[in-house]
DNA sequence: TCAGTTTTTGACAATCCGTCATTTCCCAGA
DNA sequence: TCTGGGAAATGACGGATTGTCAAAAACTGA
């Protein structure tokens, strides 16, 4: 981006201005899910849209850049998805199968938004990019782990969860998400059914229930019906992406 | 590769075919880890070498090709290291702790080494590789499987694990490898610090404590003093790597 | 209508990948 | 030591893509 901060534009030029960066995102992201990152060319987002390369440059600094900007959008999609989660009304264990479900629709509904993710986890991208998107990614990440903490802390509060000295609810947190985004990670670029691992979205489910039963967070995954209700969150907080979602 | 399968060369040539190709993949590594992978050139990996460009294409297809056989020698050496792991005697659940020990180390040793894995699995750089290479990659990640899947199968035939009907050896394994990579990348990339989380590897040590002990395999994590059981499994496995490794 | 300003454009320089005709090197045999 | 033929190395080149910028077009308010 040139200098759009500096200039003074009419309102109309205004929202045309952001239409057509949305516009510019929408078909960035198409070209992406179909081609890869290597195959995504500046040249074909300009022709595509029926603008010049030039323009595209006006919004963005680099072809990183674009990608850098769909990532904050990913994560502002997820974000969005498990602040829904966080407010169910349950008991805080309930609430953290309700993240398992936002989670695992966000990668299964919008497969291409999380391929974003990996690519910026992956290489170095971030240091071509404009500081201040950076600094939106980090802080969407701040809170998508500020919802999940919350939720444990709220766990520790009711008495449902003692957590062991050796372990802070952060530490916890950052246990679930890696074990969410490696597994989302190796599913979507893998061969699994050759390595013999079957369901793997519900394995990640069921791993995140055995880690914290072994934390001893009440209810026990067998005092209480989760498959269920993970079910019933479903089709409450998330009917209107249930329909999208191949065998859900 | 042009057709090195079909030619006939003298033994002497033959070593130097090999060493030259070792001596690629040596700097290719070391320019991925200095540029990153948008800055490693073909170009510059022949200047270093004082080779011509045309030359690093007689041993292989293409940049993506360099990069594929750099997985592939990354998934071997962390195969080498988890091999030694899995000969540890002991029960089944210090063989884990075992495995979290190679796992651990290998990352924290060769970070390079990591960060190649990440990339092959965030783009689509496969489809450009000889399909030769891929089939030693999967090969590679089935032995690795095979590896810790065995493990599990031990520790349900002596009957300290049992698994619930929900969950198979191979779903266990997914579930240790997804938090273990997921866990690394996340930590090689981001800013950890930043969001809250302390000695993030020892977190992923200790939640797949969890998963374990929510599976209740035997011995559970207060039952033993597994820590200090893997301080003494770095000193007697691996006491080759750890000089190297930065506070271990 | 018109001059001044903003926006758009696409030709262009720069960079890099992968190819291939040409040159250089190697070695066996005379 | 010389020589000829085949193997290996070279680097100029074509093609593709990114990012720039001077010029053209579009817009604005008077």
């Amino acid at each position: 981006m040139v200098y759009s901060v500096a200039m003074n534009r009419s309102p109309r030029k205004e929202r045309e201005w952001k239409e057509r960066e949305a516009r510019i995102l929408e078909v960035a992201r198409r070209l992406l899910r179909e081609h890869g990152y290597l195959g995504l060319k500046m040249d074909e987002i300009a022709s595509e849209m029926e603008y010049s390369k030039g323009t595209i440059y006006q919004h963005f600094s680099s072809k990183e850049d674009v990608i850098m900007e769909l990532a904050v959008q990913t994560i502002e999609k997820r974000l969005e998805l498990m602040a829904r989660a966080s407010e169910y009304r349950g008991r805080p264990r309930e609430r953290v199968a309700a993240l398992g479900v936002a989670v695992e629709l966000f990668v299964r509904r919008f497969p291409d938004y999380f391929r974003v993710e990996q690519i910026i986890r992956a290489d170095s991208i971030r240091d071509k990019t404009a500081p201040e998107r950076q600094e939106r990614l980090i802080s969407c990440e701040l809170r998508c782990m500020g919802i999940v903490t919350g939720i444990v802390r709220d766990g520790i509060a009711t008495g449902d969860l003692t957590l062991p000295e050796f372990l802070t609810p952060e530490q916890l947190t950052f246990g679930m998400w890696s074990l969410s985004f490696g597994g989302s990670s190796i599913i979507t670029t893998g061969h699994l059914g050759e390595l013999g691992v079957e369901k793997p979205f519900e394995a990640i489910i069921n791993n995140i229930q055995m880690l914290l039963d072994g934390l001893n967070w009440k209810p026990l995954s067998h005092e209480m019906d989760y498959p269920k209700t993970m079910e019933r969150i479903a089709e409450e907080l998330y009917s209107d992406l249930l329909a999208d979602v191949p065998s859900f």
